[in-house]
This record gives structure tokens, C-alpha cells and sequence, in this order.
DNA sequence: CTTAATTTGTCCGTATGTATG
DNA sequence: ACATACATACGGACAAATTAA
């Protein structure tokens, strides 16, 4: 053992590459330092460095190229849901919480669109309801990530996305003519300012999906 | 290259791992092959089984006993948010999203307690009532905490004593006389299942901080 | 286009600390 | 106390892909 005789090389380094990554200002897109350089810095092995890389990797949280090196993603974090949920699949607690705290968000995202008039009144909302209205492709993913946008709480959007990939297969696809009524209710509400209907419309809509 | 030239080995193991706990009805709590059984199995080396293995561990799948063997973790309580957490709050500790987010989870608690006949009859409701009351030391997190506990969101839970963390400066004091009164409506509401009063009260303690 | 340097991908060997019987 | 099995960690080697000169 060369270095700290501490537990677990890998997760230290995992912390000692999250420094680093805030330290130097390494943005998404960015290249981190080499395998080599990394060990030769962390004074640990290339293998423990590795596993490091690796386990961020498969968290969608890098990105590396044969050759070319390793990168900063962009937190899109696809990747990660597919393999949790390949591994969870039956854990129903699981999916009703994600589910639960994916329509927080949501709920808490209407709340302050209807409390600010500059909110209610962004062009977004006669554009949505005229796609509604005229029966075009809109998927649901895109309407509610419209309004988490307008509410302008940057780390809700983020922690929103995540959540929000659990919940893709419904998610995604395009919203049916049953939904168009409640729909125009709830963006007619939001831009009105009513808080209860908007919330009552948007409580209706989730419990018909 | 000894298996097929596949790109992303790690990633295949992963895989094969997955399969492998399928076919072989591995449950929470039971051990995984070794290392070395694993890489003869799956005709790889052991630094790449070493890869993937500590991936999983990484996201809480698997958990690793130093000198023990390998075993299937229960994944009721997977460590991933506390993880993306840490890498998505690394620069977007914008202190108001924090605040604005940490606040909709206990909102969102409340309401759930205040709607729900079995949770809004805790006897900790009294208790904490009671602590009020008595003057006794009573820090604003723990309060917060048994609300969230309550309302049964583990994932909202996890999120939440993330958030917590940052707002840690203000919220693990004590409280103060002058909210004292304010406390006791609140809890008094959710007990009562008075959902408006209840937020009322949360509104306006969080004013005073 | 060719060549050389860099970087990741994979594998092997060795030594050490830990858990189990 | 001892032996076995296992994970931990390190370093070296070569292949393959990328990049730059």
C-alpha cells in the first residue's frame, strides 16, 4: 500500500476527480487528464484510476474515446436508467416514488407560473394550447419540461430530467385526444393565475395516464 | 482479444452479470462468484471484471467485503442520487434554486401528511408539539425531517438531506422563541389536516429565517 | 498520405491485507 | 495457529484507436 491506508481507492478517487473537475473548471465536453497523468497526480495506480473512470462511465457522468481520451459529459444521464432499471424492474416502492417526486416538481413548477405574472404571460403557453388546439404531434415530456423551464429553478429542471427517464415510456409519447380537454384547461388556469384549477387539471391529467 | 471484438468489455460484463443473477435466481444478500471465477467464466481478465464490479458498486448494486466475496445488494436503497447529486450541485449551488427546491419537498410533505388519516395521527406530532411547548432544544431540521420521513418518499427523502446539506447553516440550529408559535399552528394544521393553514404556517416560518 | 506520439483497452503477474474454516 | 479463498492494489506489457506533425 503506497498511499493513505484508506478503504476503497476508487471511491476516493471518484471524490479527488470531483474536486478536480470543480478546481480547474472542467466544463461538459471538456478532457480530463490522462489515465497516466491521473495516477501519476492521485499517486495511485492506473488500475485503481481506471476503475474510477470506469464507474463514472457507466454512470453517463464521462464519456471516453478509444485513443482520444476521457470527457466531461453533459448531464443527459440516459445511460444510468436503463441499466437501474434493467437491475430494479420490481422494485414497484421505487417506481411510485420516483413517480411521486417527479410530479412535486411538476406540481411546485405550476404553483409559480400562476404567482408570477411575467410567467403567465410568456408566449409559450398560447403557442402550446394552439398545438393542442390544432391537433398536432405533442409529446407530454415536452409540455411539462415547457413549464419547469418557465419556472426558472435550474436544479429542479436537472433533478426533473432525471426523474423524468424513469418515467419515458409513458412520457414520450404523444399526447391523445382525451388529454386535449384537460390540457387547454390547465394552460388556460396557468395563464389566468388560478392555482387550485391549474393543479386540479394537472391532477386529472396524471391520473389518466 | 480473446472474446468477440466487441467494444466496451465492462459494459458486456455488466450485462452478462445481470443475466447471470437472473438465470441463477440470485437474491439481495446472496454471495456472487469470485473474481477469478468470474473472469474464467466469462473468459476475461480480472481487470475487467474489477471494472465492472466496482460500477455496480458504484451505483449501490453490488456490495464488496475486502477478503469476503462479492454479494447482490439490497437495492431498496440505492446510493444514485446521492451520487448525481453531489456532481449536479457541484457548481449549481445557485442558493436560491437550493432553497426554492428544498422547500417544494417539505411543502410537498406536509400536504401528503395533511391528506393522509394515519400519518396525520403520528404520535411523533405530538411529541414534537410537546418539545416545542417545553422549551426544550429542538433543531429546525429535525422538524423538517420527521415531516419528510413521514410523508413515506424515500427518493424525496434522499434529495432532500442532499439540499439540506447546503442549508445547513441556518437550519441546524435551534429554534427560537418567536417561532415557537408559528411551529404550533403548523402542526396543529396537519394534525387537523388543514392543508392551506398548514403551508400558511410553513410559508411563514421560512419568512422568519 | 505517412509517420510518430498519445491515449484508451485489455491482459498478466506479484504482493498484501482480510475473512473463513 | 494455520491454510485456503478472496479482494485490494500496484506495475508492466502489448494492442488498438485517435491525433498531430
Amino acid at each position: 500500500m503506497e498511499q493513505k491506508p484508506a478503504k476503497k481507492m476508487f471511491l476516493q478517487i471518484v471524490k479527488q476527480l470531483r474536486e478536480l473537475i470543480i478546481d480547474q473548471h472542467i466544463q461538459p465536453g471538456d478532457k480530463l487528464p490522462s489515465e497516466r497523468v491521473l495516477c501519476e497526480q492521485l499517486n495511485t495506480s492506473r488500475s485503481s484510476v481506471r476503475e474510477a473512470l470506469r464507474s463514472l462511465e457507466l454512470l453517463g457522468l464521462i464519456e471516453t474515446k478509444h485513443g482520444g481520451g476521457t470527457f466531461l459529459a453533459d448531464v443527459s444521464g440516459n445511460q444510468l436508467v436503463e441499466i437501474l432499471s434493467s437491475f430494479i424492474l420490481k422494485e414497484e416502492r421505487s417506481q411510485k416514488d420516483v413517480h411521486a417526486t417527479r410530479e412535486m416538481h411538476e406540481r411546485e413548477a405550476i404553483r409559480v407560473i400562476c404567482q408570477e405574472f411575467q410567467l403567465r404571460n410568456l408566449p409559450i403557453w398560447d403557442s402550446l394550447f394552439a398545438q393542442i388546439e390544432l391537433q398536432q404531434e405533442v409529446r407530454r415530456d415536452v409540455i411539462l419540461r415547457e413549464c419547469i423551464v418557465a419556472a426558472g429553478n435550474r436544479l429542479s429542471l436537472k433533478i426533473w430530467m432525471q426523474l423524468a427517464a424513469y418515467s419515458m415510456t409513458s412520457l414520450k409519447e404523444n399526447i391523445t385526444d382525451s388529454e386535449k380537454q384537460v390540457l387547454q384547461v390547465l394552460i388556460k388556469s396557468m395563464q389566468m393565475g388560478y392555482v387550485e384549477e391549474a393543479i386540479e387539471a394537472y391532477n386529472e391529467w396524471m391520473e389518466q395516464l
